[in-house]
Formats: C-alpha cells, structure tokens, sequence
DNA sequence: CCCTAGCGGTGCT
DNA sequence: AGCACCGCTAGGG
C-alpha cells in the first residue's frame, strides 16, 4: 500500500494521516493521551513514518498542510475551508455511498442513521449505515460524528464517543442525551 | 428504562 | 450457503 503516515498535531493531540497516491486516505485519532505530552526524546518529524518507502508524491506537502489546517479548523469549531483530496477507493460500493453523503452533511447539523439510510435509496438500512460509518477512514473530516441515532440519541463512535461528544460540542450542536 | 423482533452489509467458515 | 457480528429502529411493557 504505498502510503505514508504523517503525524499532525493539534490541540487536542497528535492525528495520524495515511495519503496514498491520490490524497488523504486515512485519519487516526490520537492513541493515548488528548492532551500531546511531550516524549523524553524530542519525537522524530515524519522522517521514518513511511513503511513502504513509497516515493513521495509530489503534492504531499500541500496536501499535509491543507489537511493541518482543516482538522485545525474542524477542532476549533470551524468550517474547514479546504480539504485535501480524499482517497476512498478502499471501501465497498455501499460504504462509498454512505461516505459520500456524510460529506454532504453541512457543518452544524446532523443526520439520523435513518436519514442516511433513504438519502443512499436503502432506507432499511440504518443498521448497515451504522456499520459503515464505523468503517469511515477519514473521521472529522468524513463527518460521521453528525449522524445520530433516532430520536436524536447519541448512537456509537468507533473512536469512542468521547470523541463524539467533543466533535458535536465543536460545531454547538446538542450532545443529544435525550433517550427518548 | 428494559426487552424483542426485524432490518441490511460484511467478513469468516 | 450459513452465521455471527454491528455506531439501528419501532413497538410494547
């Protein structure tokens, strides 16, 4: 898989984006702690994150900046004005369509597992909606923390719905306890 | 709140 | 083909 890891940080840790060879392909949320804690060696920048030795594409840099700047934006509680390339060729048909229209949610607002659902032409397939959102491989920026359950519920979050809970806080919008 | 039945996509056997 | 997962949902206590 030629692709390289790259971590970036922000306020609430250090993310890890995976760019392939045609943009942003992943993004993983901080492993341990929220909070970046500064390691006894001063960490090493990107040097020896690539695995495969993939050759670096050549707009990695501008894609690695833009994408800094975006989730610093998406934490802050603002619109990313720009997103890199998305790489989302790894997931099923189903799954695609179910990414697509998360990325049509508009900032700020939210959508039922359901709603997702019908918008793809499965509208009984919440369930298997929810199943895709988990296999999401850009959260924050594939916005699957807007999609809620019925009722406005929480539902889960791969990444814990602490997570969750933050990202939707982010963008004002209500943490949904309500269990109807 | 709980429980149940029904649902669809995916991966493993 | 079967089956056991699941970020679901509607309906009934």
């Amino acid at each position: 898989m030629n692709s390289h890891l790259v971590p970036i940080a922000t306020t609430e840790g250090t993310f890890t984006a995976r760019f392939s060879a045609t943009g942003l392909a992943g993004l993983e949320f901080p492993k341990a702690a929220p909070i970046p804690r500064r390691a006894h060696r001063s960490p090493q920048p990107d040097a020896n994150l690539n695995p495969h030795r993939a050759p670096l594409p050549a707009p990695l840099a501008r894609w690695r900046a833009v994408t800094a700047r975006a989730l610093a934006e998406a934490l802050a509680g603002k619109a990313p004005q720009e997103l890199p390339p998305l790489d989302l060729s790894v997931g099923t048909a189903f799954e695609r369509r179910v990414w697509a229209a998360l990325a049509g949610i508009p900032w700020g607002r939210t959508r039922t597992y359901g709603q997702i659902a019908a918008a793809i032409g499965r509208p009984r397939a919440a369930r298997a909606v929810g199943r895709a959102c988990g296999a999401n491989p850009i959260p924050v920026l594939i916005p699957c923390h807007r999609v809620l359950g019925a009722g406005g519920r929480l539902g889960g979050f791969s990444a814990g719905l602490e997570w969750k809970r933050r990202l939707l806080a982010r963008e004002k919008l209500p943490a949904a306890p309500a269990k109807m």
